[in-house]
DNA sequence: GTTCACTTGATACTCAGTCTCAGGTGTGGG
DNA sequence: CCCACACCTGAGACTGAGTATCAAGTGAAC
């Protein structure tokens, strides 16, 4: 099953009706390469000339979030964007600063690190948060190339 | 040297003047138990019958922000708060959830943990930010007394 | 004391997110 | 099939955090 599918199943599965609305905004979500805001998903439900209200794309990912389907992210900046992603199991995320893109990271270890801070400090701990930003396989390369062609090469990518 | 002093001191060392105005943020940042908002340090700021603007509390934020004197949160509500930290040492915050108590949690192991995941993932991390949160001793054995008080004792504490 | 960069406050503004409420829609029972 | 009712939706007002602007204040340095 594809994305789109899995998220709709999820409200399904808790009880929610999957209007038209709510499937199109899992299709958006699903389209999504990496973080978004709902302003985003607007927007691009704007371009293809569907009609969906503001508060309605706000409580679907209210719904979506509460399913663990997607998250809240806070970026580096301090802004907002969610990220899609697996709600079967406890995991973090791992975004690229350059274009966005994400990917879930196992919590491994750090579950037994998090164990071991709480009783170090006598802290009852409920909850926790870890968010990695770097830069992703893709944009590192590109990154290297453009920086080796202006330095070394003939620079002929870089503006003059 | 006290906590505001010390705050004094960062901007001091960092070039910025040491106004009257930012003074003062630093004695109410210094003041404050756990996390905190710029509109928490300007109505303490009104209560003390201190003219302080809103722009102005919000720079100063910024600056000690940038020192690292403060950093910025994101509790698990999404909204965000402030917390007092030491500039000096990489590190991480443990908050209670109940009093917003916060204390700062040495990187320890984790920064092997991250550099793991970095290498694993193809990614070339740049940044990390990992928060914890959870009831603080006090807190823990104040929701303590009070369950044990409502199910085993007289519950003359309870409402009834 | 003059000067000039730095700092400040008032105010307007932006933007994300929430609230409200009247109207629409889907579903399940009869 | 149709009704009733809970659920869902959109428009738009509203909130609150944070930013931008700009004229006026202030402080350090010569
Ligand atoms: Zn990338
Ligand atoms: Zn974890
Ligand atoms: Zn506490
Ligand atoms: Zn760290």
């Amino acid at each position: 099953m594809n994305q789109t599918g899995r998220i709709i199943q999820a409200l399904e599965r808790a009880g929610y009706q999957a209007t038209p609305n709510r499937r199109l905004v899992a299709q958006l979500v699903a389209a999504t390469g990496g973080h978004f805001t709902a302003a985003d998903l607007l927007e691009r439900g704007r371009l293809e000339r569907v009609n969906i209200g503001r508060a309605t794309v706000f409580r679907a990912l209210d719904l979506l979030t509460d399913l663990r389907v997607v998250e809240r992210l806070d970026l580096p900046s301090g802004s907002h964007a969610y990220v899609v992603c697996d709600p079967d199991e406890h995991h973090h995320h791992l975004v690229c600063s350059s274009c966005g893109h994400s990917e879930d990271v196992a919590d491994g270890e750090l579950a037994r690190l998090v164990d071991e801070i709480g009783r170090r400090h006598g802290y009852q701990i409920e909850a926790h948060r870890l968010e990695l930003f770097g830069l992703c396989p893709a944009c590192a390369t590109a990154a290297t190339a453009a920086a080796g062609g202006a330095t070394a090469a003939t620079g002929e990518e870089t503006v003059h």
